[in-house]
DNA sequence: CGCCAAAATTGCGCCGGCGCAAAGACGCCA
DNA sequence: TGGCGTCTTTGCGCCGGCGCAATTTTGGCG
């Protein structure tokens, strides 16, 4: 077994990834081998909707967030990305472009695989593919749930959903509560959940003189998760 | 080469499947030795939201919908499915639960190959992998654009691009224009778009009585694909 | 051919949540 | 520490689309 000192630190890395679980020492090394690196900083841009993809990428550290905008120019936010996942597969292992926008919004590290090799690598070890298949149908079952959210309650309710999603994903314990670690306008909550910066504005101030969550700024601390889910969960008036 | 009768019936349809391109007769006759045919009489179940999943499908013939019910009993139309398409994938491939239910809308055939058998054809055949994964891939996009529609579009222009994906999806060449060849009740249409059934049956009286189509029942025509795909994709008032 | 149940229509009332504008609060940087 | 730009709050008005109930239409079926 000889690897340089680059692929060591590359696979390292691969060890605890969704993508690579089930995979020798051996293996992963080899994978890592066909990897680069790439560092982007925060506010730039791993790739654009619609740009042609060419690389999957999994993301080493740092924070990425994923919009869409439509034609007339409104944008949604899709999703946030922690180490550890994968992005850039939706279009680099089908369509051939980005169907959004991959921003870092922290300095960011990831490692990147081509289109054609990680094609390859799959081919050769199918383990690998298994895996991206997992993560995929993960995925769709997340936005089909998501899309059954949107179509059936009412702001409230998505919005708590929606900060009870980014708490597990990437809160982190604080004095008080959980904090979400990732500064997130009231913009963006709007872009999340299909509602207008005012309406999100009015829903956090509420919850925030109801102790439900606290805010500084663009920084939101959830401090009776219970709460939040009993609203996420609940019924409370009779509605469509 | 020695397969019997059954087998030549089944690999007969695998050829123009999307999860079986480029693999090689031998291959697709291999993989049709594993699958059991199902036929599921109209009205009748694959599976309900939330069993265990334990097949993966691919439709023969018929026509089969998916819904997801929500904890208060509204129920949403993810899609409607044709002959050619995998289904039970997300859950046979990834989660272990069914997220939506299947229904025969018509009378279906369908083969089905056991998790494990899946599993196991894909580690032997990476091609097969690979298909799963474009599959995949393209749902998740697809959803990802839906739920930006959902989010960002109002009512009218959601009912006309969801009529215009089923046109596309499932029409059938007609005098005077294109036929849904599926019955699609004001409820449906409704479930598919996140509105209601009042809200579907004074939209599309209003485009009947403009000319754009023409419904009996459950069943529309569309006249002037071309003013649908205008409401589709025009910004008409300020919005959103 | 006529009955019945399911589907579809339509009128009316209401309200959640958007749209905008103006004011206020931070946080940053020099 | 002062100024500036961005993010946020808040009041007010309005309307798209929901909710319901009553009625009509339609197709299926005996």
């Amino acid at each position: 077994m000889k690897n340089n000192a680059r692929d060591e630190v590359y696979a390292r890395h691969l060890r605890g990834v969704e993508l690579f679980q089930g995979l020798t020492a051996q293996v992963r090394a080899a994978i890592a081998q066909e990897a680069s690196l790439r560092s982007v900083q925060a506010g730039n841009f791993f790739f654009h909707q619609g740009d042609p993809a060419t690389v999957l990428y999994v993301l080493i550290e740092g924070r990425v967030k994923f919009t869409q905008v439509t034609p007339e120019g409104h944008s949604v936010l899709l999703r946030v990305s922690g180490p550890g996942e994968m992005f850039g597969a939706v279009a680099a292992l089908g369509d051939a472009y980005h169907p959004a926008t991959g921003q870092a919004v922290t300095p960011c590290k990831a490692l990147g695989w081509s289109s054609e090799g990680i094609n390859a690598l799959m081919e050769q070890y199918p383990r690998l593919a298994l895996n991206a298949i997992r993560f995929l149908a993960g995925r769709v079952s997340e936005f089909q749930d998501r899309y059954r959210e949107l179509a059936t309650q009412r702001v409230e309710r998505r919005v708590a959903h929606a900060l009870l999603r980014l708490m597990h994903q990437i809160g982190r314990e604080a004095p008080g509560g959980t904090q979400i670690d990732l500064a997130m306008s009231r913009q963006d909550i709007a872009e999340m959940t299909g509602t207008t910066l005012f309406t999100a504005s009015r829903l956090l101030n509420r919850w925030e003189a109801e102790g439900i969550i606290s805010t500084t700024r663009a920084v939101i601390l959830v401090r009776r998760p219970n709460l939040l889910a009993a609203i996420a969960e609940e019924t409370p008036p009779p509605t469509l």
